[in-house]
DNA sequence: CGCAATATTGACCACTCTCAATGAGGGTGG
DNA sequence: CCACCCTCATTGAGAGTGGTCAATATTGCG
């Protein structure tokens, strides 16, 4: 597994090896690659996924409120989602990245709760959550997955309140680049060298900030030596001090959690 | 079901008409009231949990790292997780009240991700996670409440990312009234009349507000008659106005989402 | 080549944080 | 039963981060 030198837009199709080729294939490794399933299993669950033909940058793969039938892995490209209010406010809950699984949130209404739109061109595999249901329900081995999935959202969803709740606007952008580093490193890709497809618009909604804070904090990393920033290809040149700055202690008092 | 006049600390047992008991009795019905369980079903459920002595203010029900060995439904009294990180710095991630379910974000790694600690004294029913997994394997209703609930924890956690990222003080101490006053509401209290039983410290960090922003506030909503505030003791006198507040239209641009 | 969308940069200002002091409860011990 | 202490809550004054508004670049696309 040799890392590809750069992320670059549509070339991020992921690739694992030692891991069946069906899973493999999908991105589904997060399904399948840890304990508890075994091959026959494998095959059962990679005969109920769909693969796409790819969406085009700007597609939707969902709305909110549209009915909930599968959930999704992306296998290349990249997605976003967001949950609009009223007025066309919204607030853009997550990037996924290959490999990453979306649409968890609509298993409790059965309707998506936020909206899916891809940031350039992407291909997914459909899993409809019918038959997933039904064969969780043979497989102990891929229930437990499931859920530890979901658990993991839910972790997920809450270091991020962390970021929003108590960092600074630089924090949070060391925080995401390096998130968006350590990801693309998972799935085989350089961690210092990647393309952001998402705007800083998104960016800036996605950590709570406005675009221009975005964008003066791209500006002075640059000038502080942390990155080199060309529009959307991102290079990071001082990882361990990006990692400083994201680690950095919150903001607010230390905060003795109260008596007794 | 008639409300009480006001949840008052140590008063908010919760007791839901028309369930069954076993079930009533462990505020459980998070997990049983929606469809998929029957009568047989739920006597199996309700065999394995367990009624714990109640917790006197203070202290902890799990640490960060403990063993993940059950999930906890709180019976009266409140609960706050919290997850420290280095040096005494701490997040606030949610306040549990009669009636909701805690320690589902522990499933994936199998250890508590964050602390839980009593904020009044508290009873609970502990429902070992073993058992409850070998039980969600015989019957595919339960699992798939199971589901739902996890899902609905992300929706949750997903509502206090915009209200983090995108609102005003004001607008989230609001939201945090409007939402206990909710699930007092839906448990049987009063929905105009209850008692904070976290301390303004612990209101502050779970907002990603100051305390004395929220002292601020408090005094300031009780200028404005939104309010009855004596201490914990909290009187919403103009909940349409709170509602108004807390709905208003999130700071920033409206946000055009993009292209396409 | 020109328009539209996105990004960058600057000036100004407001919201909220920080620091600091005071006040109010709640518990303990004399 | 009251004095004392400790924690929590409130209030004020000042400062700073990040938002808003506005103008200018840059890119991408037709």
């Amino acid at each position: 597994m040799n890392p590809r030198p750069a992320h670059k837009p549509a070339d991020n199709v992921v690739s694992l090896d030692g891991i069946k080729v069906a899973c493999n294939d999908c991105s589904l490794f997060q399904l399948c690659l840890p304990v508890g399933i075994d091959a026959d299993e494998l095959d059962e669950l990679d005969g109920i996924i769909k693969r796409r033909q790819p969406l085009k940058r700007g597609e939707h793969l969902f709305h909110v409120g549209s009915p909930f039938q599968a959930i999704y892995a992306v296998r290349s490209g990249s997605i976003k989602t967001y949950s609009p209010s009223e007025d066309g406010y919204e607030q853009v809950t997550g990037f996924h990245l290959p490999g990453e699984l979306l649409g968890l949130d609509a298993i409790n209404l059965m309707h998506h709760p936020c909206a899916a739109k891809t940031l350039e061109t992407t291909s997914l595999c459909e899993i409809p959550y019918e038959r997933l249901e039904e064969l969780s329900s043979r497989l102990p081995g891929l229930q437990q997955q499931m859920l530890k999935i979901m658990s993991r959202e839910i972790l997920h969803d809450q270091s991020l309140l962390m970021l929003l709740g108590k960092r600074s606007a630089e924090e949070r952008l060391a925080a995401l680049l390096l998130s968006l580093s350590n990801r693309y490193q998972q799935r085989g890709f350089s961690a210092t060298d990647f393309y952001l497809s998402m705007s800083r618009n998104d960016i800036g909604n996605y950590l709570g900030l406005a675009v221009e804070t975005v964008s003066r904090l791209f500006t002075r990393f640059q000038e502080e030596g942390l990155l080199d920033v060309q529009r959307k290809h991102i290079r990071i040149a001082d990882m361990g001090r990006l990692r400083g700055i994201a680690n950095a202690r919150p903001m607010g008092k230390p905060y003795s959690s109260g008596q007794v």
